[in-house]
RNA sequence: GGUCGCGUGGCCGAGUGGUUAGGCAUAGGUCUGCAAAACCUGCUACAGCAGUUCGAACCUGCUCGCGACCU
């Protein structure tokens, strides 16, 4: 059986994706999927730049609108539910075009996630109060006790990394440095790597036009919508979040909106910071499609 | 013309003789089930000139700029 190629195209928020994976799909009769971490649900649309009806009907998308916003969906669970489709053997596409900007989703599928133990509410709970009464402190001590292998090199100001860590460890029993470097994930699909970037004032002027855009999509009609939502972690993003906050009173319209821009330009940097450690990806202009297209073809 | 006040890094903002305030932006980075998240690092400025002092963003004088008030 021949191996499926996987075109996997990421780059920086509103770098123009979208277009560039239509485009490559239409030209390979791909099917697309779609990494991006906050398009999989159902109820945002306006905030996240998803693509819309057209662009949807004119390629078939998966992980689009594939979750709600209530549901719980990890970068572990992407990979798996990714893996399924792609090696389901009724699915006769050969070829995937791969687009988003989540670069921890990319590795989980392409490089595998070692086989931990998934999120457990009530530890969270736990050692959220642990947290609250006695500060990072307490975590970190707890972390050292029961992994110093790990203490030794996470970051130990953050309180995500150092509460996965010991989530692990109540429900295993183990370190959690002792599960790492272990996935024996098997890769069966031949990767064609592409990021996209444009010069960073282009790229932020793109950024700052796009949230001016969502404004007058009704973005902020959209966020009422989701208010009884907001506390789920598929809102706590930017454009939600500030736009919450502009609802409740916290600033105002103009504020919101600058604070959403600005927001979106940093996360636009880390994720290039993320992009640019992978040494795979072969950079293009997102205008140059010819570029893009020739590439994709020259590969096997 | 006179009196008074103000002038701190891209922005906000503390500091009134002897540490790099701090925040935001910006730049770079970290990343194994919250990732559009969470976190780390770099960035030494005091309007200008002269003076006092061992030492000045902080005191004195002058100049420039901004603002208020007075005639």
């Amino acid at each position: 059986m021949n191996k499926k190629i996987l075109i996997i195209i990421c780059g920086p928020t509103a770098v123009g994706k979208t277009d560039v994976s239509i485009a490559v799909a239409k030209h390979l009769g791909a099917e697309i999927i779609s990494f991006d971490s906050r398009q999989f649900f159902v109820e945002t649309n306006i905030g996240t730049a998803k693509p819309d009806a057209e662009q949807l009907a004119a390629v078939k998308h998966h992980f689009i609108n594939s979750h709600h916003v209530w549901e719980h969906f990890s970068a572990g669970e992407f990979a798996d539910a990714c893996l399924a489709l792609l090696n389901a053997s009724e699915n006769k596409q050969q070829q995937f075009v791969m687009v988003g900007g989540s670069g921890l989703y990319i590795d989980a599928l392409v490089n595998g996630m070692d086989d931990l133990p998934g999120k457990d509410e009530p530890i969270r709970q736990q050692l959220d109060q642990l947290y609250d009464e006695k500060g990072i402190g307490a975590l970190q001590e707890k972390l050292k006790a029961f992994d110093e292998k790990y203490y030794n090199t996470v970051d130990l100001n953050n309180k995500q990394r150092l509460m996965r860590a010991l989530e692990v460890i109540q429900l295993s029993g183990k370190p959690y440095s002792s599960f790492l470097g272990n996935s024996q994930h098997a890769f069966n699909f031949i990767p064609v790597y592409i990021a996209l970037d444009l010069n960073r004032d282009e790229l932020y002027k793109r950024i700052n036009n796009r949230v001016d855009t969502m404004m007058q999509g009704g973005l902020k009609e959209e966020c009422i919508r989701l208010m009884e939502y907001k506390t789920c972690n598929a809102l706590k993003t930017v454009g939600y979040k500030e736009m919450f906050e502009h609802i409740e009173g916290k600033y105002s319209l103009d504020e919101a909106v600058t604070l959403i821009k600005q927001h979106t330009r940093n996360y636009a940097k880390r994720q290039l910071t993320w992009f640019r450690k992978n040494k795979n990806f072969k950079w293009f202009n997102p205008d140059d499609l010819n570029a893009i297209i020739s590439h994709v073809d020259s590969n096997p």
